[in-house]
DNA sequence: CAATAAAGTGTTATTTATACACTAAGTAAA
DNA sequence: TTTACTTAGTGTATAAATAACACTTTATTG
């Protein structure tokens, strides 16, 4: 048998982060363009190496922030990718994680200094470097799933949103049609939105009433065994 | 803005690896006793150090094989540990996996050379060494999610089981009970059940009839779009 | 041959999911 | 100021899925 004995050389380890946001009804994605070879010029996930004195997660919050001016926001990791070509300049293994992000709390921001960053709708998303397109395919999957069974969905929107606002991130996540009436009649039933005083202004038909995530509510509702499912 | 100009040191690179059985109608998980400092003597997953020319799954099988005499299984990558102490002598980051594994077809091979492999009730888990249980806690979390909606539970069965075995896996796996005519009932109506015309023999009761896992009837299934649910 | 032990089998009630169409309210244009 | 347009908002009936529940069959053992 083998004896590990393990000194150099060692995979470098990366993290790289997909970041949704959404907006115009559309659920979307924010790219970086690479400012160095390999793939110069070319669109990519932020991401960046793991420094000794971080996890991988401070290390995707760490690029979320420098990268696009990100902070506070949801994140989880997604899967770690080693294919031992996926970077052609040396053995890089990547964890990757997925973030969400409403687009109007850091609209601003993103994209400061000399990083170009754009926001790019999931059906348009152009080619990317390294094996970039794997890691957002990935995502999708995770998020898919992950919004049927946890209330994760609200991150992307304000917070104050009507039902339609809810409807359509759901079926842009999910990529299907859903019925008004049994949408709402499900996602009013869980508890879990506050009705707010407050309606749409300066729209062009009747105005939709606001509604906000009712985190106590949810805390409550975990607590006692019951589980989101959409 | 930081440059990430990136040499050494760079974080060592590992996997660790969850391997679950299933036996005398309990879910049990292959532990093995470290040889070496630190956690001398204590009970541990097996693990190695990732090779600069494998994947983290080529890796995780490799581990598999070297250190439990286990391959051909199905295999998942877990989830990637990074705390920077996880590892007393220095920074590790450690790619999970969790394996299901056939404990009859491997019995003889698990624990050979003198590397001390055992089989532990999952009620009945040892202290662990590094952050193992905290992996172990992550795999059993995953492999409640994953029984319901993909039908991996065959994979730690005979080729023959018996229904009243495969209830039992599911209720040991989920940690509740199932209504068996029920549970029949559902199963049985998705067709990815063979009945077999053989059956039990040398038990005291009635003997129950075997089935097989219908690999070709799954695979139509999935390419029709429907989905396995329990 | 009686006792034991697990296999095997249907029906009903309840809950959940699905399908479906009109009225209300606000703005813009004629 | 009236009409057209656009989206908000609402209920019911049917179908499907889930959950609850008990007895008969078949083999072995003492």
């Amino acid at each position: 048998m083998k004896k590990h004995s393990y000194e150099y050389p060692r995979p470098a380890l990366a993290t790289d982060c997909v970041i949704f946001g959404f907006d115009g009804g559309e659920l979307k994605l924010l790219l970086i363009e690479r400012e160095k070879e390999p793939f110069k010029n070319k669109w990519s996930l932020p991401g960046g190496f793991v420094f000794m004195e971080e996890t991988t997660e401070q290390c995707a919050n760490r690029i979320l922030l420098e990268k696009a001016g990100i902070k506070n926001v949801f994140i989880e990791q997604l899967y770690t990718f080693s294919k031992t070509d996926r970077d052609p300049r040396e053995r890089v293994v990547s964890v990757t994680y997925y973030a969400l992000v409403n687009r109007n709390q850091f609209e601003l921001i993103a994209g400061r200094d000399t990083v170009k960053a754009e926001w790019f709708s999931i059906s348009e998303i152009p080619k990317l470097a390294f094996d970039h397109r794997d890691i957002v395919k990935a995502a999708l999957i995770r998020l898919k799933g992950k919004v049927r069974y946890q209330p994760v969905g609200f991150e992307l929107l304000n917070e104050k949103f009507t039902l339609t606002q809810l409807q359509q991130l759901y079926e842009s996540i999910l990529e299907t049609a859903i019925d008004k009436r049994n949408f709402r009649k499900k996602i009013l039933a869980m508890g879990l939105l506050k009705a707010l005083d407050e309606k749409e202004k300066n729209v062009a038909h009747k105005a939709a009433r606001y509604y906000s995530f009712d985190n106590k509510a949810y805390k409550v509702f975990t607590q006692t065994g019951f589980n989101f499912e959409l």
